[in-house]
DNA sequence: GCAAGGTC
């Protein structure tokens, strides 16, 4: 008989697979660690006798931490710390854990490591590795796989010992060193630059404020950043739509028009008065058809924690906390799982046969099993299996248990629910669609009646609302009962709610299954961000701050990308496409001079500070000089006035005396030598006076083809001031030094915005849109005058058609409109020569979209700052702005022009 | 005093 050390990842586990092999014949001893127990039995693997102590650690047993004369926060430069040496070592509050292992390793000949089967399972095996090996050379290691605590799958396992996988080890080591170096020296570098020199009310013990940085984070509060800037600049435009309803003997129905929204008021009104004047609505179509909804996926984490937030609007943590106790108590699988399909393995009737006893879903799950009843149905899979735990399910009845609190008894409930749902047959409706037509104008309604709700019996979070409409005919004629022209506003998306932030998260892979409810939780104890009641987040002035700052740098420390490419990196070391080493020093390399370069920018992270916060006297305070000269009243906050400022390093700014109520500031270009107020003041800028300054320029920081004299205006019409702003910067001396203008017109110039469409990079009087409209309106009256085609719709290119307005103010006037309902191009005949009044009406699903907020934000939707998005039409639209006044060197919710 | 990842 020989004696076989094995180690799981959590107590829980040991007791379980202890149980399984053992039959329960086991004894239990203490270990040097309260919690983590050794069970003792013997047991046969192929063939030989064996007896198994088996004990557990829990989690990593090692942390990764620099040197000693690394640790302290001015033991060194930040930037060392991508070179600083670093190591693994056992913590003081787990030496009791490796004390046991030691001490039963000594007298095994066999060490099995049962770890959890996935990345950083295998990492924490080596870790068990490396301290049985220090005191026993000769111990054989072998590996057990297996992917759920069942019978079969882990007497499988044990008989099918395996080698640990290094690879896998290997990827976590890279990740853990570079989150380790990546966080430490970003810390330790915004916490250091911001937080003596602000006052920085949110926190109470200041002092102790740190600033964290961290590669899943930072990413996190970005999403909610991202979003709340995308709902300040949101501009509110009014819209119109025609909506017409149908009263007959069997009911109501309200037909959409299937143009969506106008966003041009005439077009509007000239379709409406067309469908008033002939307003015969004849059935063009109607179609009937069978719909499905489906049941949910198998629960994973994230999915587990979204709905609970959805339903119960428990936060992620608590869920994450609850969720724990019950799987504890052996009420529910193992809650950090990645995977959302059943494996053919798993005995999915009988976990249906436990639940039949319940007073309310008992008589479901009864059905389910009965095959007459046609219920059930096996799950359909999600694609994600992270090869190591199965889906959340129920795992033990429970008629609820007293010690329960009702989040306890709703999580059970949830997860006993979604189950049943996942093996239940799709709610089937009827659904009738019926399409009109009123003066050339298409309508529609869509009816639904549900046949059988199937899942929807048990799975009551989710409803399938449907509407019964009256009977239609083909070719059928009616008169509507009421055909009205309604206005209304485009609104911008909800605030990021926990579920779509996990969302964000996960789609991102920002964290895993385990920590995505720790890192959203970090930035509430940061002051980063705020929840509110209906569970969805702000960012605070601080986060707010923070993010500016690297965005002004023109970094994206803050976006998800630097995560994801580590992500793949880790996915090649785990399958030994890449080394470890090659990861880590690429992977170093390019962070460290991202670091130094953020640390040559510093002034960007002051300057965002500077907007929110009142600088503090530890550092000196008076950076800034508080008085000078008026240069205008404040157009932010319209009470005081905005005097000219020169900061001791020299670098000049125009700012608000309101400060720090008010934080309107405009940064002048670094490269100014002098600047005085003058007493001239400006034609163009308002509200006025504007009085200009007279700059002086250091020659050698201007490029070529500016002069070293100015007489500027900041109120936003000065070309010259914002050209300069670009090339040289704001304030910092030495980031405009030895910065050559380049020749790229991004970077050379940057006039200012088109106000008709808002982009940079072209004037109104030459704004593309327009032109293209004209020239294709030119091109199009010479076609004409050829005899050629007719007007092609100028976003989907499909050829126009030409109708008769029929109203008063119109009535005989030609006009064209793109046949393609979703597409609402339009644009009036005798307009065509002039090129004036073409327009292409923004597409009514844009607009749906970003009403809705859905899949707002972050990829599409419109008039954002600091986000890349591409319009209905798949083009990329204009880059970050403000929206208010489409100058970029500032953001919409500090717009001067704000208010006005 | 820093990260993210395990878990208690």
């Amino acid at each position: 008989m020989i004696n076989v050390l094995n180690v799981a990842e959590k107590p829980s586990v040991a007791k379980s697979v202890s149980g399984i092999l053992s039959r329960n014949q086991l004894r239990v001893r203490e270990g040097r660690s309260r919690y983590n127990k050794i069970f003792e039995f013997n047991y046969s693997i192929n063939g030989q006798a064996c007896h198994m102590l088996f004990t557990s650690v829990t989690g990593h047993l090692m942390e990764l931490e620099f040197e000693e004369s690394f640790r302290k926060w001015h033991s060194c430069d930040p930037a060392d710390l991508y070179l600083a040496p670093v190591r693994k070592s056992v913590p003081e509050d787990k030496k009791d854990i490796k004390r046991t292992l030691e001490e039963e390793a000594r007298r095994c000949q066999w060490l099995v490591l049962w770890l959890d089967c996935d990345r950083e399972g295998e990492n924490i095996a080596f870790e068990v590795m490396e301290v049985c090996r220090a005191v026993n050379r000769q111990i054989t290691i072998r590996r057990a796989r297996f992917s759920a605590l069942i019978d079969r799958e882990i007497h499988e396992a044990v008989q099918n010992l395996v080698a640990p996988n290094q690879w896998f080890a290997d990827a976590v080591d890279a990740r853990q060193e570079i989150d380790l170096r990546i966080g430490a020296s970003f810390t330790r570098f915004q916490t250091m630059l911001l937080r003596d020199k602000f006052i920085i009310d949110s926190a109470q013990e200041e002092r102790n404020l740190v600033l964290s940085y961290g590669p899943c984070q930072f990413p996190t509060l970005g999403f909610i950043v991202e979003r709340y800037w995308e709902i300040q600049s949101h501009e509110p435009e009014e819209y119109w739509t025609i909506n017409c309803s149908h009263t007959s003997d069997e009911g109501v129905a309200t037909f959409n028009w299937v143009r969506g929204h106008l966003f041009d008021y005439n077009s509007a009104v000239v379709l409406y008065e067309m469908c008033v004047q002939e307003p015969t609505a004849t059935v063009t179509k109607v179609l009937q058809r069978e719909k499905l909804k489906y049941p949910p996926y198998p629960l994973s984490t994230i999915e587990l924690e979204k709905r609970a937030s959805r339903y119960f609007r428990m936060s992620s943590e608590h869920t994450m906390k609850v969720a724990e106790d019950l799987y504890q108590a052996g009420f529910i699988s193992y809650p950090r799982t990645e995977t959302d399909c059943f494996s053919s393995r798993t005995d999915l009737h009988a976990i249906v046969r436990e639940q039949q006893q319940h007073l309310v879903w008992g008589s479901y799950a009864q059905r389910l099993l009965d095959p007459g009843a046609g219920l059930w149905r096996n799950p359909s899979s999600g694609g994600h299996d992270d090869k190591a735990h199965p889906p959340i399910h129920p795992t033990k009845f429970s008629a609820g248990e007293s010690a329960w609190s009702q989040d306890h008894h709703r999580l059970y409930e949830l997860v006993v629910r979604h189950f049943l749902a996942c093996v239940s047959q799709p709610a089937v409706g009827a659904e009738t669609i019926v399409e009109i037509d009123i003066a050339g104008e298409q309508f529609s309604v869509t009816g639904r009646v549900i046949l059988s709700k199937n899942y929807l019996d048990v799975y009551r979070f989710e409803s399938w609302g449907g509407s019964i409409i009256p009977t239609y005919a083909f070719g059928q004629q009616f008169t509507p009962t009421s055909l009205t022209l309604d206005s209304g506003v485009t609104r911008p998306p909800p605030l990021l709610s926990e579920a779509d932030l996990l969302a964000c998260m996960d789609k991102a892979g920002i964290g895993t299954d385990a920590t995505m409810h720790d890192h959203i939780k970090k930035l509430l104890d940061r002051f980063y961000v705020t929840k509110d009641a209906n569970t969805r987040f702000s960012p605070t002035s601080l986060g707010e701050a923070l993010i500016m700052g690297y965005d002004n740098m023109g970094y994206e420390l803050w976006k998800p990308y630097l995560r994801s490419m580590m992500e793949c990196d880790m996915k090649e070391v785990s399958v030994g496409n890449k080394s470890k080493d090659e990861v880590l020093t690429r992977c170093l390399q390019q962070m460290k001079s991202c670091f130094l370069d953020a640390r040559t920018n510093k002034i960007k992270l002051l300057e965002a500070m500077e907007v929110f916060f009142q600088r503090s006297d530890r550092s000196g305070g008076d950076d800034v000089h508080a008085v000078g000269e008026t240069v205008r009243l404040c157009g932010l906050c319209q009470e005081s006035n905005m005097v000219l400022k020169r900061s001791r390093d020299g670098n000049f700014m125009v700012g608000c005396l309101g400060f720090p109520q008010c934080r309107n500031a405009v940064w002048l270009p670094g490269a100014v030598l002098e600047a005085t107020v003058t007493n001239n003041v400006c034609n163009s800028c308002t509200p006025g006076p504007v009085y200009l300054i007279q700059f002086k320029f250091r020659q050698i920081e201007i490029p070529p083809g500016f002069s070293v004299n100015h007489l500027g205006c900041i109120g936003g019409c000065d070309e010259t001031i914002r050209q300069l702003i670009d090339i040289c910067g704001t304030g910092s001396r030495t980031q405009a030094r030895g910065r050559v203008p380049s020749t790229t017109p991004s970077s050379n110039s940057r006039p200012s915005a088109c106000t008709y469409c808002h982009q940079t990079g072209h004037a109104s009087a030459s704004c593309p849109s327009q032109l293209s409209a004209s020239r294709l309106s030119r091109s199009q009256a010479r076609n004409q005058q050829d005899g050629e085609s007719s007007m092609s719709c100028n976003t989907c290119g499909t050829p126009c058609v030409l109708r008769t307005a029929n109203t008063e103010n119109n009535r005989g006037r030609k006009f064209y409109s793109c046949p393609s309902q979703s597409c609402n191009f339009f644009i009036w005949e005798d307009n065509l020569n002039n090129g004036i009044g073409a327009r292409n009406v923004p597409r009514a699903d844009t607009v749906n979209r970003r009403r809705a907020g859905r899949g707002g934000g972050l990829q599409n939707g419109g008039h954002a700052t600091g986000v890349t998005f591409v319009s209905a039409t798949g083009d990329p639209l204009p880059e970050r702005r403000c929206y208010k006044c489409g100058d970029p060197s500032h953001f919409a919710n500090v717009c001067p022009h704000r208010g006005s």
